[in-house]
DNA sequence: CACTGTACCGAATGGTCGTTCGAACTTCGA
DNA sequence: TCGAAGTTCGAACGACCATTCGGTACAGTG
């Protein structure tokens, strides 16, 4: 059984484990698929016995929820910082976090693209999809004040550009995270001379 | 053994009534998901028994290569059609074919989209690979003549946003494919009066 | 040092999966 | 109408999977 340690003191330790092997998880399932690879794979991908897993994480699907969290939490938790007070200047920053974090977490987004069927469907689910609607109506009215002129279709085309950079995104490309962030949001918003706009972070 | 009749007059029904089968199981798999779904399940829900279905398919994987195949090879055939001589026009009729294609095939996209890993890795799936890939080259050509602003990026967001379209398009919608479609080349190549605009198919 | 909570292990288990197969039934050409 | 070709079936099989569990080794604390 998965077991937190009960003195305060090891808990860091134990979490910060588990953060790790959450995220080498992402990395192995993004590569071979999450039902393709079998508990003892993963486990020796990640350089345990087989048992030693359940120790951190009660189940398989406990883990993929855990990659989605991973995913998610941090995500939101930067977009609620923004504080520009106008409209396009917020939606631009938000567009280059997003890409940040997209490529950031490149082996996250495929896990969380390629298990869709089960995150829309799952009882468990649920507070993934939250996260993600919260997201969405954010974007969304974000959209709606920046003067963008189509907003429902430049809100669905953002999340395909967006989310879709994860499949093409190589560290090593010509471009930064940021220069694909501003070309998306060029395509959406009416373009302003570069002079005006905000630095990068 | 999946055999195929040797006599030439039940072929014709045989072969339709594969197509049915492999359009069946993408939407099968589109709504449960590919590993999710067991082949008893799978055949239960396509009317059959157990073993009739290895009658019309050799087995889970050749299913899936079918479901590409059936996505992939209409699709490239209508474009192969296109003979509109100025570029920008090429482009948005083919965007607005790509669109309709997308909307038609919802659950082939959504397997396609889900199964992501397999097509890239498997070592059944070179011909499927091929196939992406012809289309990738012949959609970022296009992009570059018809004077887009930035073509490798357009490229990558239009794959983003057209593919996405799947995971959010409703029949019962307010929008039509090819408005869809018109918006999404209104973000990319620079506005032409909507007067000048090809007439719809 | 002794003791206790923690980390790790991998063989064993029960269940489920994809696939096979021999037989029964149906369709069709002659 | 007869026989062969085509179609359907579902129980049976071997493989593999997620998970469990009894146990060992280690680390921190008193």
């Amino acid at each position: 059984m998965a077991t937190r340690p009960t003195r305060p003191a090891q808990r860091a330790r134990y979490d910060a484990r588990r953060d790790d092997l959450v995220r080498g998880a992402a990395r192995v399932f993004a590569e071979r698929g999450y039902d393709q690879t079998s508990i003892p794979e993963l486990a020796e991908a990640l350089g345990l016995g087989t048992g030693s897993l359940y120790h951190y994480v009660p189940g398989k699907e406990q883990l993929l929820i855990a990659i989605c969290d991973q995913l998610m939490e941090p995500l939101l938790a930067r977009v609620a910082e923004l504080d520009q007070p106008d409209p396009a200047a917020r939606l631009r920053a938000l567009v280059r976090l997003w890409v940040a974090h997209v490529v950031e977490h490149r082996d996250h987004m495929l896990v969380f693209q390629q298990e869709r069927h089960v995150i829309e469907h799952g009882a468990q689910w649920k507070s993934v999809r939250t996260s993600r609607k919260r997201f969405d109506r954010l974007l969304e009215d974000l959209l709606g004040e920046a003067g963008v002129a189509d907003p429902q279709l430049a809100h669905w085309a953002l999340l395909g550009m967006v989310n879709h950079t994860a499949q093409w995104f190589r560290p090593r490309g010509s471009r930064t995270p940021q220069e694909i962030a501003d070309g998306y949001v060029d395509l959406v918003l009416p373009p302003t001379p570069p002079s005006v706009r905000p630095a990068g972070p």
